[in-house]
DNA sequence: TTTATTAATAGTAATCATTATTATTATTGT
DNA sequence: ACAATAATAATAATGATTACTATTAATAAA
């Protein structure tokens, strides 16, 4: 893999924000940088940084979201403000705990949580 | 909520099947019954009878599944065979269980387990 | 330090899942 | 029967993503 402004200026995006954006989001802003980047210039680096383990990917709403956070953990979405935000839930344990459910051998999961954030408990109606 | 071929043929394909299927899947289920049936409206009665809480669906590797099992429960995926099968997990249970992990108010959740099912486990390199 | 190789790019077209539009058809209450 | 209107088929449009291609730029070697 070779340097690339346009990859550094897309990493270094991801990793300045814990919004867990989209690619278009993304592309948004890394234009402010490089005004004439390709919209495919970011979906193709997004995925060559998630290939690389250097950056992280989950599906939610039908729509692909990219993470720079690279611990083990997963996600709560706030249906009143539609932030996601990081949840600390070990994979190992999480998965002796409901291992019990069933007789599949479970390797991995994906868990999303939803309702209520935190902040929007304490200021509601917006 | 008028009667229509359609939509009936289009539900029995749903609950004939435990197979998650997607919208395609149903489209291509049902012109064998209704030859000249449109994708439309496939996609239009799924999501009626999924407003009707008559379907359930759920978004997985960006597309959409309709599951005529109403029941709490949630989904493994088989990443040998890449079926989906049904696994019990009581939401109200499941919710105070992980409740310790986060502060934000969790209201409901979705959870996809992947690794290797029963069948896959028996019959390896398939 | 030029030069050659080829990865990466911008721009654009194509694809896939899904939703919207619209003129026509069919269900159902009267 | 008939009027009102929900549902349809056919098709166009959308939104997210991937593929294609000629050009540009990073880096390894001469």
């Amino acid at each position: 893999m070779r340097q690339s402004r346009q990859r550094d200026a897309i990493l270094h995006t991801v990793k300045s924000t814990n919004s867990h954006p989209s690619a278009d989001w993304v592309y948004d802003s890394v234009r402010k940088e490089i005004p004439n980047v390709s919209l495919g210039t970011v979906y193709r680096n997004l995925g060559q940084l998630v290939d690389n383990n250097i950056l992280k990917a989950f599906n939610y709403n039908g729509m692909v979201h990219y993470d720079a956070f690279l611990s083990d953990h997963q996600h709560f979405y706030c249906h009143e403000c539609s932030g996601i935000f990081d949840i600390n839930v070990d994979e190992k344990d999480f998965i002796s705990r409901i291992n019990d459910t069933t007789t599949h051998l479970i390797t991995s999961f994906q868990l999303i949580l939803t309702g209520l954030c935190n902040n929007c408990m304490k200021t509601p109606n917006n």
